[in-house]
DNA sequence: GGAAAATTGTCACAATTGTTACATTTGAAG
DNA sequence: CTTCAAATGTAACAATTGTGACAATTTTCC
């Protein structure tokens, strides 16, 4: 089975006939890289639209010192660093390196301006994605204002329930460090704060809330 | 002096006569509110933009317990979340209330689309502002990265400095402490570490740069 | 130039988080 | 069911940052 690049978002609600009639007026490339490939390096210039259409990549800040910030995982079908293809320093903010074998469509700036005057759906499509984007940093950002790792992980676990008040946790606490940028320990420390608090239960990745009045309030603690 | 509209950056490069030709195809509306007013609050549908021609206004979050946390200052000329007039989830994730008497142009999501479609320029004026707002949510997140509030002013002096070995700080320690989301004094007591390990040297605002070397070591512990 | 406001220098102590280390438990692979 | 690697619980101590407070200095505004 071929992949389509109709299954990507930024082509949905595309017609199969018309976008065949885009796909002929615009430039674009396809490349290929093995699993743990470094398919762009932080600092690099952002001029084409990178499409992951098959496989997945991690992106990951880099430190002076070489220590790596694990940032976001994406899957195909997906678009890389939308928001950045556009704007003056348009450089990409992150390395972005493969967890499995990838394929990619390249579409230059240029093409990409064709096709948003070409056809108004795709430029929705990018518009939406850029938002999306946009949404996701000032999400992540709002995380890093809470004041104490409490706050972040009693925000994160109330995201994560739901409706529920019992689930697994889809992460390990390893994962969780990472996200928050803190160390290991930090953060069964301070689940085992929590549940000495008598706010949830905890035994690995069993959750459950015994009192969501109180880990609401914990976010803002 | 009446107010331009060609002065919005969503508008700069178009010729008047080609502005006032696309004026007349899109329906948008003036809002007036006097200070202190709350313009959006934060969760309600973000389905317009809004262009802040005259005036000041500042976000705030408001967090489950209730309490409320400054995000940004705003000035006009200026366009209000941008980012998130486009997308799924588009409400808006701050409550904006006016700083000074305060006047919009507010133009519905449909009618920026019409206006994209007349316009190249305006499309990419716009695509260019999400890009840079990405940029910058981007760049501040990646400041967080850093281990060490040390590590975090060393990078900002660096950046800062330029070619300089001498300048001025654009910004309080108010500011920085701010920016960078930790307590005022703390700021204060990384800047005299750095003097007493003969990296800087500073006194108020004034800053020289001893040891470039050192400095850009510091970047990273 | 002088008064008021804002900024900065500085301190002691509290609170949080990092580091390292090791025992225990879980989950996955035979 | 065993075995082993990975994840988790937990502890002691080090390092960093927060808090609150106050004096000294600079900047702003009249």
């Amino acid at each position: 089975m071929e992949f389509h690049l109709t299954n990507i978002p930024l082509f949905s609600g595309i017609e199969e006939s018309e976008f065949d009639k885009l796909l002929s007026s615009v430039v674009f490339q396809r490349r290929n890289y093995p699993s743990e490939s470094m398919v762009v390096s932080q600092g690099e210039e952002c001029n084409r639209l990178l499409v992951l259409t098959e496989g997945a990549v991690k992106g990951e800040m880099i430190s002076p010192t070489g220590k790596s910030l694990k940032i976001e995982d994406m899957e195909s079908p997906t678009v890389l660093a939308p928001a950045f293809v556009f704007g003056k320093n348009n450089r990409f903010p992150v390395t972005i390196i493969s967890t499995s074998a990838v394929k990619f469509v390249v579409i230059p700036r240029a093409e990409l301006l064709k096709l948003f005057q070409l056809n108004k759906t795709v430029l929705q499509n990018f518009l939406a994605m850029i938002s999306s984007r946009a949404q996701f940093l000032s999400e992540k950002l709002r995380f890093h204002s809470f004041k104490s790792l409490k706050a972040k992980l009693a925000f994160f676990l109330v995201n994560e329930a739901g409706d529920q008040d019992s689930f697994r946790l889809k992460h390990s606490q390893n994962e969780l460090a990472e996200l928050f940028g803190v160390a290991r320990p930090s953060v069964g420390r301070a689940f085992l704060l929590m549940q000495e608090e008598g706010i949830i239960d905890i035994r690995y990745k069993q959750v459950k809330i015994l009192n969501r009045e109180k880990l609401t309030d914990a976010c803002g603690e």
